[in-house]
RNA sequence: GGGCGCAUAGCUCAGCGGGAGAGCGCUCGCUUCACACGCGAGAGGUCCCUGGUUCGAUCCCAGGUGCGCCCACCA
């Protein structure tokens, strides 16, 4: 990073002049008037806000250096956001909005996806609730109701990311569908039709009965389910018999072998021989291939090319017939004999069945649990069926995705992803890239009707370069996954050589959950080093799963879903994006509605932080809002406390966005507010800003305090705002705004962390004084002290020089002088309170309960005792004093100094 | 059948070789002039089990138990 911002104008950073005069005192007074922030009405504002300035569109320059891009998973444009989506659109924000206020041009490539099968389900869905099918319509008229579909009601996820606070680029919203798109696949297609890589082949593949098309692989789940096992009998032409077992009895009518394994030797006299399929008396040969398991059912197998993938191998190195009995509508084709043709596969499983009990062929049958692939997309049973399809070979493609990753060219955060990625790739199978939908990219492969030649190419041919007859389109369209496996080059204008591809590519991360790895981020590597020579990214942010809070999938069907918009509407898009961030990790993880109350709670904190400051600094005699600067002015300890933290604050939450740690940058934004900003700064300097009802005018030292502190506290308040603001933008734009901060906190310079601010002393001298104060409340409480009862005593501890005031303040003490002769300052103390370095000592029992002070005191005397015990115990062992650290027997025998010490205070 | 991960407070999760933490929930007390979506104080834990390594283990190692997820063509 480093020097790449360091030209962004200073006006912009959070040391500064107000501007302009945004506390007018009508402001004043609406800001006097709410006490808490109201996100429903204040974000929709800001998005606007924020769309009209401009920020989110960067102009290409034509140099990559300086920029930063993340191209967005494009949602399914008939999607509605869901919690994967808003955490990831928190995500990439977050980066986003980060990087570009370190001053990168900075680009969120934003876009929908023409989701093939997905989208064409819904729009069927919809046409069906009017009583109209999609083959009535015909193709034409069904793609044109699809776009009109996605015209209408497309693009309000769009909407939904942006009411999140996304800062995509909105001025450049791409389509995977668009015409320069479809163009690209084509001729993506083309080249590597023509490299040898696509090819078209009848193959067995995964048929989905549901949406009438072949799936890929990756789109297949197993389930487990219990089915019967039967055992049938062949008789064997000359005598004998085989007995097979099948849980698919319906497709021996398939058959066209019987194998055993070649080792069996209680089979091997079989082979060569010849069985009788029963029901069809079709002639079958017994062959030997050593698929066959020796110790799985009889060890006789059926063997069914046409219906099952692993007969589809054997029948191939047997030079097997392949018969279908089964139709792409997954019922009985007429090959299955007059009996079963028409019946469902489930039908003809009972039939089959029957007609085998007739003729006394099922010798036995047992219940058997195994997985049975079905559809991801339609949920219906896979029917494996050999079928004329496209496929593209992967070996060659996966070789340099292989290395790009093993080589570090692009990495996978968290790291345990890599190596899954890595044997996935290693295994590769070819790709089953065509599809039997209306809804895609059509393959650019035309046939001729005279010749039958087929011509690829990207733009139609007129007519057959052949023979000059008439051509066809293939009918077929692509996986939606081949054209959004260009998504990051093609979104910028490749295969031209445009200023957006030479300033943004390739991009800098890609953000997304695990479960389209595969799908998805594997085949963009692939492509992108196929076809534009690098990696479309340097980095794969691979982000937690939500779940339902009950452990369970969030999913519409099982009711568990939580809608992101319905969160943001209740509690406020801050809140939300702070919620999913603070409760991702890399793990999966179940949502936290805390969490998203946590984030509002932090939103209402920090406008009433900056509330109180602006406020109370107007209502300042001699100081106004509109001189000051927003300058660190430090005074008293405190103020180097509060500074020497935010610069601590700073480095770490950059070292967390920048390592994708989202939990931590968030909760640490929390503590620092809460337990920092608000617990202890303000209330330290409240007194310093005190207003006078006496009505005294202040004397002019007195106005230059005031002042100072004002100023350090602006520039407090703007530089916390500015460092929250990736993680919660609303909130943080809208005080940016109150804090006199010149133009939008969305294009302002990120907080540098100021080296010369660390203060180690201070932070010693306020931390101690805190645990001092946090000791003397809960020993307040202990005695049953009323919460506004001042209790006289006195400091006898060492190391509360310069916070011995604010302790009294927050202690409610009335502290005299140590030493002081007479009076109070002289009395026997009542009792004595350890702190850090020493005592309090009380000096009146008056509205105080000692007794229980009393029983406070021994409880915490044994306490004490046992951890002396167990210290000296520590100290007293040889080994751990000979081979423990020196450091750390020194840290050990320092606090067995304290707790004595602290034991004999009390 | 392989692989990965997780078991810490009532719930959701941090922590990770030397004093058990957060948010929410719970209890008690507060109209303390920013915030009751608040403030202050508390209660609450054989850090899953069994071994091992170590001066020392919630943390490292091995095994076990339970629960997730991914990949996989045994009928």
């Amino acid at each position: 990073m480093g020097d790449r911002h360091e030209s962004r104008e200073e006006v912009r950073a959070a040391s500064g002049p107000y501007t302009h005069a945004p506390m007018s005192d009508r402001d004043l007074e609406r800001l006097r008037a709410n006490t808490r922030f109201e996100p429903a009405a204040v974000e929709p504002r800001i998005v606007q806000r924020w769309l009209d300035s401009g920020l989110f569109h960067p102009e290409p320059n034509g140099v990559r250096e300086g920029g930063y891009c993340i191209a967005i998973p494009p949602p399914n444009v008939t999607g509605e956001l869901h919690m994967g989506h808003a955490l990831n659109g928190s995500i990439q924000d977050v980066l986003v909005r980060h990087h570009r206020m370190r001053g990168m041009r900075t680009k969120w490539i934003l876009g929908t996806d023409h989701a093939g099968i997905a989208t064409q389900m819904v729009v069927e869905k919809a046409l069906a609730a009017e009583g109209v099918q999609r083959r009535e319509l015909g193709r034409e008229e069904f793609v044109q109701r699809v776009w009109e579909w996605r015209n209408h009601y497309g693009g309000r996820i769009v909407q939904q990311l942006k009411r999140l606070g996304a800062s995509c680029d909105y001025s450049e919203e791409r389509f995977t569908f668009d015409e320069d798109y479809a163009q690209a696949v084509a001729e993506v297609f083309v080249a590597l039709y023509e490299k040898g890589y696509i090819y078209r082949d009848r193959y067995i593949v995964n048929w989905d009965p549901g949406t009438h098309s072949a799936i890929s692989d990756l789109e297949v789940e197993e389930r487990e389910e219990t089915d019967t096992l039967y055992f049938i009998r062949y008789d064997l032409e000359g005598g004998g018999s085989v007995t097979i077992a099948t849980v698919r009895p319906e497709t021996m009518l398939a058959d066209t072998a019987v194998a055993v394994n070649p080792d069996d030797e209680r089979y091997r006299d079989l082979v060569g021989r010849t069985a009788i399929l029963p029901l069809i008396g079709r002639a079958l040969p017994v062959i030997a291939d050593e698929y066959v398991k020796m110790d799985f059912g009889t060890g006789q197998l059926k063997v069914t090319p046409a219906h099952d993938p692993n007969d589809f191998e054997i029948g191939a190195r047997h030079e097997l017939d392949e018969v279908s009995v089964i139709g792409e509508d997954g019922r009985m084709t007429s090959e299955a004999g007059e009996e079963f043709a028409g019946l469902t596969v489930m039908e003809a499983r009972e039939a089959v069945v029957a007609a085998l009990e007739r003729e006394g062929r099922i010798v036995a049958r047992e219940p058997y649990t195994h997985s049975v692939p079905y559809s991801h997309r339609s949920g219906q049973r896979i029917e494996p069926l050999i079928s004329l399809q496209w496929f593209m070979k992967m070996d060659e493609l996966a070789a340099p995705a292989i290395a790009a990753v093993r080589d570090g060219a692009v990495k996978i955060v968290p790291e345990n992803h890599r190596k899954v990625y890595l044997e996935w790739m290693s295994q590769i199978r070819p790709w089953c890239i065509s599809r039997q939908l209306w809804w895609g990219h059509r393959l650019p492969v035309w046939c001729c009707e005279a010749c039958g030649a087929i011509h690829v190419a990207a733009r139609a041919p007129q007519r057959c370069p052949s023979c000059g007859g008439d051509l066809r389109q293939e009918e077929d369209v692509l996986d939606t996954w081949f054209s959004s496996a260009l998504w990051p080059f093609v979104t910028l204008g490749w295969p031209r050589d445009t200023p957006l591809m030479r300033s943004f590519y390739p991009t800098d991360v890609l953000s997304t959950a695990r479960d389209i790895l595969f799908l998805w981020v594997a085949r963009m590597i692939m492509m992108g080093i196929e076809f534009t020579g690098r990696p479309p990214f340097a980095e794969v942010f691979v982000h937690s799963v939500i779940q339902a809070p009950d452990g369970r999938r969030m999913s519409k069907s099982l009711g568990t879903g939580i809608d992101p918009s319905e969160e943001i509407e209740k509690h406020g898009a801050d809140a939300v994006r702070f919620g999913l961030l603070a409760m991702s990790s890399t793990q999966d993880v179940r949502y936290s509605p805390e969490k998203v109350e946590q984030g509002q709670a932090l939103a209402n904190k920090l406008y009433n932080a900056v509330r109180f400051a602006l406020l109370r600094i107007a209502e300042q005699p001699g100081v106004s809002l509109q001189t000051l600067q927003a300058t660190p002015q430090p005074r008293t300890v405190e103020d180097r406390w509060i500074l020497s933290r935010l610069q601590r604050g700073k480095r770490e939450i950059a070292a967390q966005i920048e390592t994708y740690d989202f939990s931590h940058a968030a909760l640490g934004l929390y503590d620092f507010v809460y337990g920092e900003l608000c617990d202890w700064y303000i209330e330290l300097v409240k007194h310093r800003l005190d207003l006078d009802r006496t009505g005294t005018p202040p004397g002019g030292d007195q106005v230059q305090e005031r002042r100072a502190l004002s100023e350090t506290l602006l520039h407090v308040m703007r530089e916390t705002v500015a460092l929250a603001h990736p993680v919660i933008p609303f909130v943080t734009e809208e005080l940016w705004g109150h804090l006199g901060g010149e133009g939008l906190l969305a294009g302002a310079s990120w907080p540098q962390p100021d080296e010369s601010l660390i203060d180690a002393d201070a932070e010693a001298e306020v931390g101690r004084a805190i645990e001092a104060i946090a000791l003397l409340r809960g020993w307040r409480d202990s005695v049953s002290a009323k919460a506004g009862l001042i209790v006289p005593a006195r400091i006898a501890a060492e190391g509360y020089g310069s916070t011995a005031a604010s302790i009294g303040r927050l202690a409610r003490l009335d502290l005299v002088a140590s030493n002081g002769a007479g009076g109070v300052g002289a009395a026997e103390p009542v009792a004595a309170v350890p702190v850090p370095g020493g005592t309090v000592e009380v000096l009146s029992a008056e509205g105080l309960d000692l007794d229980a002070a009393k029983r406070r005191r021994e409880t915490e005397q044994q306490r004490l005792q046992g951890e002396i015990a167990r210290v000296q115990g520590k100290l007293g062992n040889e080994g751990f004093v000979t081979k423990a650290p020196a450091q750390v027997v020194e840290e050990q025998r320092a606090k067995l100094q304290r707790l004595q010490g602290e034991l004999e205070a009390l």
